[in-house]
Parts: C-alpha cells; structure tokens; sequence
DNA sequence: CCAAAAGTGTTGTTTTTACACCCATGT
DNA sequence: ACATGGGTGTAAAAACAACACTTTTGG
C-alpha cells in the first residue's frame, strides 16, 4: 500500500476474512502423493479438500501455513512455500474469505497417518485426486504445475526424499513429477555431473537382489552450484 | 479453507486489511523502467512508494490491481500478474496490512505521465531505483527476479513493445531484463527459428541511417508454440 | 541357476557459442 | 565518402538422445 491514507484513513477500509490451505506432496519411493481431508462435519460432509485455517492477526500468512502443517504432522523445519491467492468474490459459500495457497513438500514416513486420524486425512495418488470442495481442485492442479516447474531448476528431492536414498529412486521421483519415463543412463550421468550428491559406502536392497548405493545430497555443493546459476533440467 | 467451521464459526475470526501494490515496468526502446510515485501526504510525504490501494468486499485481488492501473494509466486490457503476498505482522507502521503485491508490463509510450501529475509519478531505470517505503523495494527487487525468470519461458515483448518492433529493439529489451550483452547474430537466429514474428515491409529509420525492419507478434503461432511447450530460452 | 533391478559407454544429432565482414543510407 | 547501425554464415564445442549388455545376489 503506498499509504496515501493516514492511519485515519484506514479505518473506513474494508476487513477480509484470510485463510491459508496447504496443498501437502509426500513420496513414498514409488508414487507422489496429495494429503487430502474428509470433512466430518456439515456442510460439505464427506467431501475431500485440503487443510486450512483462518490466519490469525498476529501470524504472518507464512508462519499460519507452517502452523498448520506443524499442528497436523508435528514435523517443524519443513519445506513451505506460498503458490498464489485465490480471491474470488463468492468462492467461499459461506462469507468472503480470500485463501493463500501455500505447497509443502515431506517426507511421507516422517509422521505417522494414524497419529492424523482425527482428521480422516488420507494420501491419494496425484494422478487419482477425487473431486474437492470450492477452488481446492484448482489449487491442487496449480500446485501441481509449479512443483514440476520447479523442479527444472531446484532439487526438489531434497525434501521429499530421506537423508539417504539411491538414484534409482531419485528417478522415480522425477518420473512421477513430469509423469514421464527418463532414460536411466542419461538421468544418472546428468544428475552425477552436477556433483551434488555424495555416495556413500551404504546399499538399499529392498529394492532388488544386488542392492543399490545410497546417496546425499551435499548441501554445500549444492548451493554453490544453484548460485553459480545453473540449473536442473532433466 | 476447509470449511471445518460452519458459518457461524466464521464470526470468530479475525479480519484483515488487505491491499493490492502494483510494480509497473515499461520499455522506452531504450532502457527498462519502473513507474514510481512521491507521496504528498504525511507520513513519510516525500517518499517514494509504489502504487496501490486497499482491496474492497467486492473486487478480487486481481481486479482490483487492475483497478489501480487503470485508474493511473487510462489503459485496460494490460498484462497484470500476482507476485507474492508479504504479511509480516509489523510490516505497515499504521496497522496490520497484508499486501498482495502485482506486477504489470506497460508500453511506456501508451499514455503520458502529464495526465497523472497529481500522483507526482516518475519512470526510474530499475538500475537506479531510489529508497522506498516499508518493504516496497523487497517487491521490486522479488519483481525484477520474476520478469527475468519469466522472460525465459514467455515471450515478454509482446506487451512491454509497441505493436511493431525491430529485433534490435526486441534484443534490448531482452539485454535490459537479463542485465546482459547478446550476440546479435545468435540472437536474431534463434529468436527467428522461433517462427513467432512477421516480417513487415516498414523500416524504422529513427535508430539508424539504413533503417531495420519493423516486425509483429503473431499471437497464433505463437500460442500453439507454447502449448508444444517449447520455451524462450535466450 | 535364474529373475530382477543396478550399473556402465558410445555414437549420431542437435544446440550453443564464438566470431568478422558487407550493406544501405543520411549527412 | 564516411560513419552508423542493420544484417548475414560458418565452424568448433557442448549437450542431448538413443540405445544394449554385464553385474550382483536372494530365492
């Protein structure tokens, strides 16, 4: 606001009702995954949407939507960003209320569904997503689009990944974000060629007889690299 | 929101002053700008702000920005996107305000500034864009990043250039937004192979003895340009 | 010993970069 | 005739895409 008002002023100004919804991806090695909600209460019972909450005054719409994914899983330092507004006039059947969308990215096994259960949260495949109340479809399929945006120049396996895992499993997360198959020499080559990733003596056989290598990401390398202004197209 | 609460449940929440900021660009054939404006009015009268205003119950963000452009400009069918919002608690000195901030791409020539005198507006270099208040340069400065990201992926000329451009001229602009020298041959080349622009049989002679050809968008090959999804890499 | 996934190299094609000269014209 | 910016081509390097076989080991 360029405060042409003075504080006098800003007492004839409209109040909105602000809300915060998170849109929650989660990768469990094989699928990515939307946290969906079924509301148990009328109006719209039954009906699936994604979580949220009013913001209070003394939140930033950040730290509301950090708030609210931390009340759910009890996970803190996760990754949080904001997506857009969504501010049409009559969106809410209830009241004019403008929602910020924010996406998160977690690790699936880090919390536990059933500590949730309260909630009848259930983790739906991204390709299966069932019908959602008001604009929550809209924002999920936002959400959607911007993680694979992002994904051209940010390592995004970094959050949705465990400390370790392997390449082929990298893989799988790239795949289910563009929702296309990579060829595995050219997807290890590039992805070894930004030095990101430091082997470690360490194999996962629970996806084959010979056991993959495990990996993790360097955050120092990596940082460098990102600041060096190269990017992750694969 | 996910609509745990009934519509009674809303009258205990808390309402919010919301506003709209506008970061508008424009390109004189020359050099990248910002639109700018004095406040007349104490607090900080004399600062330099970006324009905006408090959005009302009945416009969505988005109209509303549009709102404040067109009230400045006269124009109406601009480019106008959401940027980020930026809700810190303490961020406005007189009250809680969270500000959505949106940025617009002007042709610079389409209207003049003796017609918004009584804003006491001015075109900056975004090279040399003076103090603002409260967080408005933290706006400009997200801005900036989002244009040059954009520019990569969307063809930005077409609303920051007249209907019919030089590709020198194209190319500044294009120098102005990375802040960096092109080659003119690759970028003529490339910028050609894109098959997006027409060539027509005027010349503009004001850049130079010989003259360079004038060109248009083609807004149909264009499109189906994008939706190929190739991008604008330069 | 075999099924199943992990891991490894090469080659042809495309894209990118770097680079230098002639052209048209107004003064 | 000359200064100024407009316009053009080529070659070397780099990145990308396509492709098939060997390795390991638990069952």
């Amino acid at each position: 606001m360029q405060l042409l008002n003075n504080k006098k002023a800003y007492k004839n100004q409209a109040k909105i009702l602000i809300a915060v919804d998170c849109i929650i991806f989660g990768f469990d090695s094989e699928e990515l995954k939307l946290l969906l909600f079924k509301r148990k209460v009328a109006p719209l019972k039954g009906s699936w949407s994604l979580i949220g909450a009013f913001v209070d005054e003394n939140l930033s719409l950040n730290n509301a939507a950090k708030q609210v994914v931390s009340n759910l899983t009890g996970l803190n330092n996760i990754f949080l960003e904001e997506l857009q507004t969504y501010s049409d006039v009559d969106r809410d059947p209830g009241e004019r209320v403008i929602s910020v969308a924010h996406y998160s990215l977690i690790r699936i096994n880090d919390f536990d569904l059933d500590s949730v259960e309260k909630y009848d949260a259930r983790w739906f495949k991204i390709d299966e997503i069932p019908e959602l109340i008001i604009d929550h479809k809209q924002m999920v399929d936002d959400a959607i689009l911007k993680i694979r945006k992002k994904a051209r120049y940010q390592p995004i396996g970094f959050e949705l990944l465990p400390e370790k895992f392997t390449i082929p499993h990298l893989q799988i997360l790239y795949e289910c974000i563009y929702q296309k198959k990579l060829d595995d020499r050219n997807f290890r080559k590039k992805i070894l060629s930004f030095n990101i990733l430091t082997k470690t003596d360490e194999k996962d056989k629970s996806g084959s007889k010979k056991g993959a290598f495990l990996y993790k990401f360097n955050k120092e390398k990596f940082t460098s690299f990102i600041s060096k202004g190269y990017n992750f197209e694969l």
